[in-house]
DNA sequence: ACTATAATTGAACAATTGCTCAACTAGGAA
DNA sequence: TTCCTAGTTGAGCAATTGTTCAATTATAGT
């Protein structure tokens, strides 16, 4: 291999998908890509292939990073209820704060390509999918625990707290007072073990 | 008046909204919108200014139509609270089953305006304080009518109202079953009262 | 019928878009 | 050292974007 790629390709990867988290598909230009990512678009469309191949590939590295901190929140604590409102607390409190990024961005993505781009709509569902199997597990692992009620049915937990996680990030996204989003998940996991 | 308009401008907003809605402000180009109000470039900046001036008025247009459904669907009951589930229950499963809009349009353009075009983004954020004022007032009526328990707050009932909404509205888009939904808003109100 | 004025038309503008490609650069293998 | 190949560069393309405007059309008031 003469003359290998200078750039890092989780990096850039990971750049994109900030931009393309912040601003959305559409108003996201290549232009602002090559700026972010510093690389020409003879690089970019290469290693890429074109704007919605990086798109997808952010997108992907998104859910990964989702679940990459669902699993160290989990690790932190012996019940899986308490590592689910870590978890929450983090990408609605910690993570809206830094990046100031309201929506989830594979809802967004679910919304933004609802009629266009089918591989695109078609990626973004699934990757929901994926999630809400995950956390129907979760929830099936935390009623063998004793933690929930032995008659709730997993899927059910898993809808109600992503209705809840998803209602909830967009509230977190017009208020400027965290606590009082503090005080929402705290009511949030109360309202589930009942 | 020489000459007066051929269109009708409420007309002409009602389309404008459902393509806005549908694609989003960055999605719809202004060649998109000129086929669907059926006006050429001329008229529509002579009556609205630019494409933004078109988007405000179509903006505006859907949070007055969401005011519409809201009161009729009041009108129909004594109950406050029955009169909010058949509101749910309209606009997450009527108008998604017609409209296949996935999500609140207010919601959607507080996302896209998050960073860019800061009179779309304050005025979208308005309307949004607007309907959680409404609905304030509403549940302080159910309080006042019995049909809540004294010792609950308006604005606390308010907000976990919203956050319920766009999160089922949300999950509403990306399933095919619409009993399930139906099943899942009966489920919200039950616990509202509790 | 005439006129003044407002609305409509569609060609065309400049800017921006996603993307291509020929020229250039750099480093591993011979 | 010399290739050969893979990566990089940036000018620039064709298409699309939001928008303008001179020419045209239509009508209410005279």
């Amino acid at each position: 291999m003469a003359n290998p790629a200078k750039f890092n390709r989780d990096t850039v990867v990971s750049l994109a998908c900030d931009l393309f988290w912040k601003k959305g598909f559409h108003a996201t230009s290549t232009r602002d890509l090559q700026d972010a990512i510093d690389l020409r678009p003879g690089s970019i469309y290469a290693a890429f292939g074109n704007k919605q191949g990086l798109y997808t590939e952010a997108l992907r590295h998104y859910a990964n990073k989702m679940d990459d901190l669902l699993e160290s929140c989990l690790e932190q604590h012996d019940s899986v209820i308490e590592g689910l409102k870590t978890f929450t607390k983090s990408a609605l409190i910690d993570e809206t704060e830094q990046q100031s990024c309201d929506q989830c961005m594979l809802i967004k993505a679910t919304s933004e390509f609802k009629h266009e781009y089918p591989e695109l709509k078609s990626l973004s569902e699934s990757l929901l999918v994926e999630f809400e199997t995950r956390l129907a597990q979760l929830f099936a692992q935390a009623i063998d625990a004793g933690e929930l009620p032995k008659n709730g049915k997993a899927i059910d937990y898993a809808r109600h707290f992503q209705i809840h996680f998803i209602g909830l990030r967009s509230y977190a996204a017009r208020v400027t007072d965290k606590s009082l989003i503090d005080s929402l998940i705290e009511k949030m996991f109360d309202a589930v073990k009942a």
